[in-house]
DNA sequence: ATAGCTACGATTGGATCCAATTTGTTTGGA
DNA sequence: TCCAAACAAATTGGATCCAATCGTAGCTAT
């Protein structure tokens, strides 16, 4: 059961992510529309929507399908996220911190080194950490008045792995996400630094080493001090 | 009168770009579709389309209205594409040139130098030219399989001017188009020198600088040699 | 006179209906 | 036995209808 249309775009996002739908399946209208509780619409809507976010492809003439991501689709989204958010970082950079967004950045660093700095990690401090990895990212990247980055950004969210939020994390691993959370801690650290001395070219060139997180977190990163 | 349903998202938006429909009107559906010579539906598909593209923006809780860009989003749109096509561009030479994408991009070049290498340059010519360079920055764009990039520019691609073959240009001032042509040819070249030699980093800037000449075509480029 | 409330009109969002197209299946012929 | 053609079923796209909501205008009361 959902209410409006944009949570039937966020409903089947989900389901997709979660692989309720899997990659490569088809989808048909009535049967998502009969499963949401809506009519078909709202999901034509919907179907749209995730058809230009890159989720969902046509197939033949009419049918859609979930889309399926190789390994190389991955790391090519995170590719566009690093050099997306790099100019949204240098951008800052370069106008300078206004008082409001240092604030929150310091805010977020604040938070983010206080659950780092735990001896022991529970999966609920992880959790809370990558609410605040978003936040900081969400920040850099909405301190532009002109909405134009923040917009390309998100139009290119909807792709799981390539969102700011999803830097996690196997389950269980609590040692090994320990590390990597601190390295990215780390990282948000020398962002921080770099916007706030307006190395404009080196907070760009942090931005896109930091996204590639995920991939290589033992990075090329030589933590400076 | 409009056949099918992306013929009605194409003609929206030439009417908006045209001016038709003037930065900041407001658009309701049923005007629209009368217009169109359809019905609400397909619009409601078109203005969904729309506002995702960013053409279209909502006013209030409901109403749409058309995008109005201050010369600031302009400027950001271009640095967006830059940061896109360079990364696309640098990929591309760190893979290597096939033998395809090379013949393909050499074809641009060698047409593109004919038409800046005449004497005097008609309207006709600018327009030639101008779909040379399109070209040229599709086959850096469409050379990797994944279509991740590609995707990623094409949801950037309905600003008006940010899109690559949009460099034009003062009808009648054709002097100074000629100059600015030339320029831009040469970053063609240097741009295909770098990748074919794989200078990941030095095609990227340069495809970085190239986005921008529509704003500083006395840009920062030192013609090498 | 101004501020707040109510009511009506306009417009969007959702549901259903109808038409067009596609795809799969079955049957017939080579 | 295999291929092709035609038919049927399913599914998408478009049109219309109905309901919900928003904005505005007008009226009333303080």
């Amino acid at each position: 059961m959902v209410s409006d249309n944009s949570s039937i775009v966020a409903a089947l996002r989900k389901r997709i992510i979660d692989g309720h739908y899997a990659p490569g399946e088809r989808l048909a209208e009535i049967p998502v529309a009969e499963a949401l509780g809506v009519s078909r619409t709202p999901v034509r809507l919907a179907f749209r929507t995730l058809q230009q976010e890159g989720l969902l492809q046509r197939v033949g003439k009419r049918a859609l399908a979930v889309r399926v991501f190789s390994p190389a689709d991955v790391q090519c989204a995170i590719e566009v996220r690093g050099v997306l958010e790099g100019l949204a970082a240098r951008l800052l950079a370069e106008r300078g911190l206004d008082p409001k967004t240092r604030a929150a950045l310091l805010d977020c660093l604040r938070a983010g080194e206080t659950i780092v700095g735990m001896a022991q990690l529970s999966e609920e401090s992880i959790g809370a950490w990558s609410e605040v990895n978003a936040r900081f990212h969400a920040t850099i990247v909405d301190a532009d008045e002109r909405r134009v980055i923040a917009d390309a950004i998100a139009r290119n969210n909807h792709l799981p792995f390539a969102s700011a939020d999803s830097i996690i994390i196997e389950r269980g691993e609590l040692d090994k996400a320990h590390q990597r959370l601190r390295i990215a801690q780390l990282h948000h650290r020398l962002v921080f630094d770099a916007l706030e001395s307006g190395e404009s070219a080196r907070v760009e060139m942090l931005m896109r080493e930091h996204a590639q997180i995920g991939l290589r977190y033992d990075s090329l990163f030589k933590p400076i001090e």
